[in-house]
DNA sequence: ACCTGAACACCGTTCAAGT
DNA sequence: ACCTGAACACCGTTCAAGT
């Protein structure tokens, strides 16, 4: 009894109760040491001292995992938007945001192309697009379309990311294969080089990408079709 | 001594020699029969009436194993243009080919997201769509980069709907969530509803998506940056 | 030299059985 | 009612040992 705070020194128990938001605290941790490679059921299951079938009581499967976790990292972004800052230029910070998040842990990306993040940070992300897209005078079903043609842009480019530095294959290889064009079969490729298609710094093309397509947007007819 | 043909009518031995081609005939074999889900080293080992480690003489990985299918699929797809059909209709035919080539077995476009299809086929579908924006006027880097949106798009689409064809989650779902934004929070996630996110087909979405990018390569400065 | 059986180190998911 | 041990049905890749 002569410890005053016993309980806040060694506050942590050995097994605290498995709840969605224990399971995604400890999904954050995994990720944290050892990449998002290696959360899989089975490794987060021992992380919680327990079998992996305890974690399908509250998660249905590992896409729902996934999207739980985006959902969670998204609410750590500022999704917020003062108008003070322009359009544009907002618009490219939030969705280079939403890239690097995703690329930071490689299962992500692959993840949030194949499932959608439904969660209430996932629709202040849309929420957010609406209105900066609103404001440049894009609204209704293009609107949407474009919002998702973006989002759609920024996930693939994470995943590209997060492969290539997973080290699968380097840009070299690409550059090899494209250097040895025939100049007969492929005349534009061998005039243009494989310097052409490695040019510029990752985030410097994806700016050029994500005006590009902002440009399409603004440019596609109003009517849809 | 009596048939003639022995040779012709029983010609498949039961085991081949094992090469790159016979190795990719009977990937393409599995995945016709079974799904590219199913196509796995261990399956392929199989229907090759050996044990998976003999494919690693010939194959590197899995990732070499899927851009070995996918440029042989390109080799079925014409990657001509004879001129005569106007540059766009050109291109969106030959994503549309390529998006549906990917979609065609969920576990292609997955991994032609994350691994170059390095091979000759893959070449002429560059080739072609350098040629394709040389005669819209894009040439040099801007075309380059061009091709490289385009390409992704195109497979960050067929990884969508194979995604969806697997049935992970239905379009129903997203709509169920969308319909239930806050007004507060999400005023304009409620006022479009959800109806804008899933309107039109994939083929109609395909097709606005593909002409906003286009149009977004050819607004695009020129001098690139 | 070439090939491969067997092993290593994992997976996701289910379900019968326990508390 | 809630939870989970153990099993089912798989993975990719390596390497020592065989021919």
């Amino acid at each position: 009894m002569s410890r005053p705070e016993p309980v806040s020194r060694r506050a942590r128990p050995a097994k605290p109760p498995l709840s969605r938001g224990a399971i995604l605290d400890a999904a954050v941790a995994v990720v944290q040491k050892e990449g998002a490679a290696k959360l899989t059921m089975r490794r987060l299951a021992s992380e919680l001292d327990t079998g992996p079938a305890s974690l399908y009581v509250y998660v249905k499967n590992t896409t729902e995992l996934n999207a739980l976790l985006i959902d969670r990292h998204l609410g750590e972004l500022d999704l917020t938007w003062g108008e003070s800052e322009p359009w544009r230029d907002r618009l490219e910070r939030v969705l280079d945001d939403y890239a690097r998040l995703l690329a930071s842990q490689p299962g992500l990306a692959a993840a949030a192309l194949v499932t959608w993040p439904d969660g209430a940070h996932y629709l202040d992300l849309l929420e957010l697009l609406m209105r900066l897209l609103r404001s440049a005078g894009v609204t209704g079903e293009r609107a949407a379309r474009g919002v998702d043609l973006l989002l759609q842009y920024a996930t693939a480019s994470a995943a590209e990311w997060a492969a290539r530095a997973g080290g699968e294959q380097e840009l070299s290889d690409l550059a090899e294969i494209l250097d040895a064009a025939d100049p007969h079969r492929h005349p534009e490729l061998h005039a243009a080089g494989a310097a052409l298609f490695t040019a510029g710094s990752p985030e410097e093309r994806t700016r050029w990408a994500t005006r590009a397509i902002v440009d399409g947007i603004l440019a596609s007819a109003p009517g849809g079709a």
